[in-house]
DNA sequence: TCTGGGGTCCTAGGACCC
DNA sequence: TCTGGGGTCCTAGGACCC
């Protein structure tokens, strides 16, 4: 292979192929933490480091949500079931999760990414999007970013984490995949095709089990055999969409930039119960509990929601959402407990078995909008200094009506029980 | 010992408006 | 009175990711 693979693995960093690579157009990195929870426990518990380790509940409906890589020798993977993970390696330590730990953790390796750009993109908790071109001048060429990167990462944290380096964020991401655990894959420009090729389709991002065997029954087994495929079929397949997008993708083409700055687009708490429930009171109480988290981390954020959504899991696995648009944004939990009961009891459950319940609020707006994300385009809705400056652009000097103010999109149903004409 | 919890994005139909 | 078409919003479901 002509790519670069520098791998740490204990001995110090070796190079693997000495093809003397240019990295120099590589200039986007994608880092990704090995084992991130697991290692992080295991930063507290050295004696362990050695033993496999499964972070995740025992006894119940756990799942495995990290596993280090001495628990992966015996087939332990993310999302399996802990007593499943626990037949296939029963000397296996199980820890639980303590997520606040984690999110420290995630600072402080960001903070270390931000050193080295201010252009960095959280994908989640473990891994960001580096756009390293303005850094180059200063820290020299991509692999040797990606290196000092590793280096510090461990040294300050004592994590490791493994760095993809390419021209597009989809080629880093892959690369990064391929480097774990602890190192570095750089793929220039001009090996994309030669690297990407050879691969399997799930390898893709957005092709899960689903697509995958879409496409295998039609004999699409390797990247190579989706990028030989005309657009027109492949969208006759799985969609004008997916299609269109894994067609460039096995081409090596990803437009998207790495970009900061992303905002939440919902906040939610959802809970599967140890055994399932049917009591209707305790299904209540619970939505009551998710209310409450979900309005206090709205608040936190700033936010408020404009739409309020339920999801009930019933013993059969089944799932249904019921969601409902609010005539205003709320950020409290009296305002969504009350919606997601009124939204439990038209789902009908008619006695079912509950596995598990969640609350979400979506469509968020800014808490400080009056009329929550109204006029959010409108420039000179923007401009306006205060809630009656805004209510005289919307209904005319002296035509202010507090309550379509607060509410204009309510619908007529709504307003009618207001004792509107 | 079947299948967590945090999300994002896409599709598709109907309502509604112009 | 034979019925278009585009745009947006709302809702439900599903695929996918970590």
């Amino acid at each position: 292979m002509m790519v670069a693979v520098v791998s740490k693995g204990g001995q110090g960093e070796r190079q693997v192929s000495a093809s003397g690579v240019d990295s120099s157009r590589a200039t986007v990195l994608h880092v990704d933490m090995d084992a991130f929870f697991a290692s992080v426990e295991l930063l507290e518990h050295p004696e362990l480091v050695h033993r496999p380790v499964i972070i995740g509940h025992e006894g119940g409906r756990g799942v495995v949500t990290s596993a280090n890589y001495a628990a992966r020798r015996f087939g332990v993977r993310s999302a399996m079931p802990v007593a499943r993970a626990l037949r296939l390696c029963p000397q296996a330590v199980v820890l639980r999760p303590h997520h606040a730990k984690y999110r420290d953790a995630s600072q402080e390796v960001m903070a270390i990414f931000r050193d080295v750009t201010p252009l960095v993109e959280p994908l989640s908790i473990d891994e960001a999007f580096l756009d390293v071109a303005g850094a180059v001048r200063l820290f020299g060429p991509p692999a040797q970013i990606a290196a000092a990167l590793r280096e510090r990462v461990h040294r300050q944290t004592g994590l490791t984490c493994s760095v993809g380096a390419g021209a597009t964020k989809f080629i880093a991401k892959l690369a990064s995949t391929r480097a774990k655990p602890d190192g570095l894959l750089v793929v220039p420009p001009e090996q994309t095709l030669e690297f990407l090729h050879p691969l399997p389709i799930d390898a893709l991002w957005g092709v899960g089990p689903s697509t995958r065997d879409a496409l295998l029954r039609r004999g699409i087994r390797t990247v190579r055999d989706l990028a030989e495929t005309p657009p027109h079929v492949l969208t006759g397949w799985i969609g004008a969409g997916a299609g269109g997008k894994l067609h460039d993708l096995a081409w090596g083409r990803d437009p998207r930039r790495v970009h900061t700055g992303r905002t939440e687009k919902s906040i939610g708490h959802e809970n599967t119960f140890g055994v399932d429930v049917r009591d209707v009171d305790a299904l209540r109480r619970e939505l009551l509990d998710q209310a409450d988290r979900v309005a206090v981390r709205l608040r936190q954020g700033g936010h408020r929601a404009r739409t309020v959504s339920l999801k009930v899991r019933f013993a059969d696995f089944t799932t249904i959402t019921r969601s409902h648009t609010l005539p205003e944004a709320t950020d409290l939990a009296r305002r969504i407990h009350e919606e997601t009961t009124s939204l439990l009891e038209a789902a009908d459950l008619r006695g079912r078995a509950v596995r598990l319940l969640g609350t979400r609020g979506e469509q968020l707006v800014d808490a400080d909008d009056e009329v929550p994300g109204l006029w959010s385009d409108d420039e000179q809705w923007r401009g306006a200094e205060t809630a009656s400056d805004r209510a005289v652009l919307r209904f005319g000097r002296g035509a202010v009506q507090p309550a379509a103010l607060l509410s204009p999109r309510r619908d007529r149903r709504e307003r009618l029980a207001d004792g509107a004409p």
